[in-house]
DNA sequence: GATGAATGAGCGTTCATTCAT
DNA sequence: AATGAATGAACGCTCATTCAT
């Protein structure tokens, strides 16, 4: 069996679309300009993936794949709550400097519009790590150590909501300037004080008690 | 026929336009649907709005005053932080029942991988509430009533954060099903309680004290 | 209501798609050559037609339309079986030679795979005649005037396939070399006389009596 | 010729070919579809032809040795000329069903629309029946035995018009409907009436006297 | 000015052909 | 010499944009 693609190629083929999606969105992507920066034929795509929509999924996996190791790392690590969400933070400032686009195009599959297709995505991304939060502060919960009149499953839709515009203010360019209207360059250019800031916030919120 | 359009009509596109826009994306909306159905030619569109672009841009712009006249509004009532942070998140929800068609205009936005205009569209969109919720945060902060080591730009930045994520949440197909997979279909559907659970988050996460 | 394609543009659509369709086949036929030699656009097509297959059931049509006024044409000629069959013959030849591309494209029809659609267009191009031929030689029959021991059925088959055979000499490259290698270019050529033997063949096959 | 491919393999290339040509038509038909069912590379298809083109020709010249071949079997025969032409039209019938691919091919040839190739392509396939067939008529013409008044060559045509529909009717989809059509299934599935109806209609057309 | 039919570049996809192995 | 993955021109079709009316 012969290959011409080699694996770079293969991979250039995902990365380029990945950032292409994640540039224009879904209807947006074109699949020559794909081929072009991937440097390779339109054709040879088709051999690899059914169609647009499979290389588009097959984007999606990938960056879930990336997502949930860094996720599993940060919960791997031990450790207190707090210590677990200062993990997070800082893994996830790293994620998102090292693959933005994962982070644009999993924003550009928010703006989903056909609401079946938004839901089986919705489910294919955000299960995993809701299971994970909502165990963790469903465990605190029980233990008392955060605030009795918060529902746990509430406490961590809130809890992603503030990471999840932590990735978005990381990896797009709406967010990023959002970031410094709010906090300005200074301050929003320093990580460590942000993720210091918004332990403090979560665990605050959460009512969190050692 | 020669007749001016109408302001009837000229509404007729910006409104129609932007719940095509919201409902199928800027690539997906389609400028001879929106003719239709605003009861206008394609033709004449062009005579108003430069391109697709400028249209959307219009749209954009009329979304952003429906979202500014409603937050000033809630932030207007007066009261207290409590008072103002539920007035804000009540509202919200109203607004997001009556037109989800301005906040998902609003994500789209938020898409915009061009830096430069994302930077001026972040400008204009998000300075006035920054403005007025730091401003709101820092008067607190000097009144002891906030936590003391949380900078209130950034309190601030995190209290937007979470109304984003709820304005999405009871806007965009994608995030509410997200809101279900996190809290189920019983406390996400229940307004009142997850304005509750929010609230004291919120209140939580600034470690305000009356 | 304002129409930039003239009838004749449009009939020239009809016309060039007619003669692509006769030439390549369906498959090979191709809008944009379509478009381009009936001086077109590619898009207006779509405009007047759904899509490729809408195109070609219109030529279709209009050549049915066509050979079903010639055929109804001699049919009125009225006067005897003999008659009848010169007549046809006769304005075949005409046929032929004025709209050579519609008998080359009910050629190209024939040779469709897809057995439901073959089965379609069998119905609509042979029923006509083929219930028009039948009810005459079943006259013809219980008259005694043509060979009682040949069902009329069969006998109108075979005379269709005679002058069918008849078109696409007069039509079908190949079939006109074809009849030239038969009768050579003399004979071949006079189409008085051609018409002359087939009709005397047919009436001799009919075993037609006056 | 130097050649790795066994010669069961490359007749198997002619084999398939030939059916998938037959089946979906010269443009229809898939050089990578081909190559899977006859078990050899894409690759080697051009090491024998140097393109679709000429595979094509090779199938259609294969079938036409095939089709002469039933003919010459049939014409050789002996007896008098209604055995022989009961002879071709049962053999033929029995070909057919055997090898119905290559009468398709011959029906695909038929469309050619080039003119020079079409002359080629007729005289090298009709030649031999054409001088088989006439020579025969002008036989049986000068013992006075058919019709006086028809040219020997132009009953010859007529013939193997009719024989070639009935080709048709028993391998094209097309045809065999449109024999329904005339003359309903029972009589168009009744092998042996429609032998004999054709047999009297044509010994009727050439007037033949025993 | 308003109209909406016409335009044509560009889309996703296919497949005859090539060529590194 | 055989392979089959890679190529890229060409397909049917769409839709933002134009322009004759």
């Amino acid at each position: 069996m012969l290959k011409k693609l080699t694996e770079d190629q293969q991979a250039a083929i995902i990365e380029k679309a990945t950032c292409e999606f994640a540039e224009k969105g879904y209807k947006g992507a074109g699949l020559s300009g794909i081929a072009k920066s991937a440097g390779v034929s339109v054709g040879v795509i088709y051999k690899y993936y059914k169609d647009k929509e499979e290389l588009f999924q097959a984007c999606v996996s990938k960056s879930i794949a990336y997502l949930d190791e860094v996720l599993s790392n940060a919960g791997q690590e031990g450790g207190d709550l707090p210590e677990m969400i200062r993990s997070l933070i800082s893994q996830t400032q790293v994620a998102c400097r090292e693959h933005p686009e994962y982070f644009r195009m999993y924003h550009q599959i928010t703006t989903e519009d056909d609401s079946e297709h938004a839901k089986h995505m919705a489910a294919i991304i955000e299960a995993p790590s809701a299971k994970a939060y909502k165990a963790v502060l469903k465990k605190a919960h029980e233990e008392g150590r955060i605030d009795g009149a918060l529902d746990s499953s509430a406490g961590a839709l809130f809890f992603d909501n503030l990471m999840m515009m932590l990735h978005y203010s990381y990896s797009c360019p709406y967010y990023a300037e959002r970031m410094n209207i709010y906090c300005g360059k200074k301050l929003a250019g320093n990580k460590k004080r942000m993720e210091d800031q918004m332990v403090r916030f979560i665990l605050n919120g959460l009512g969190y008690q050692e």
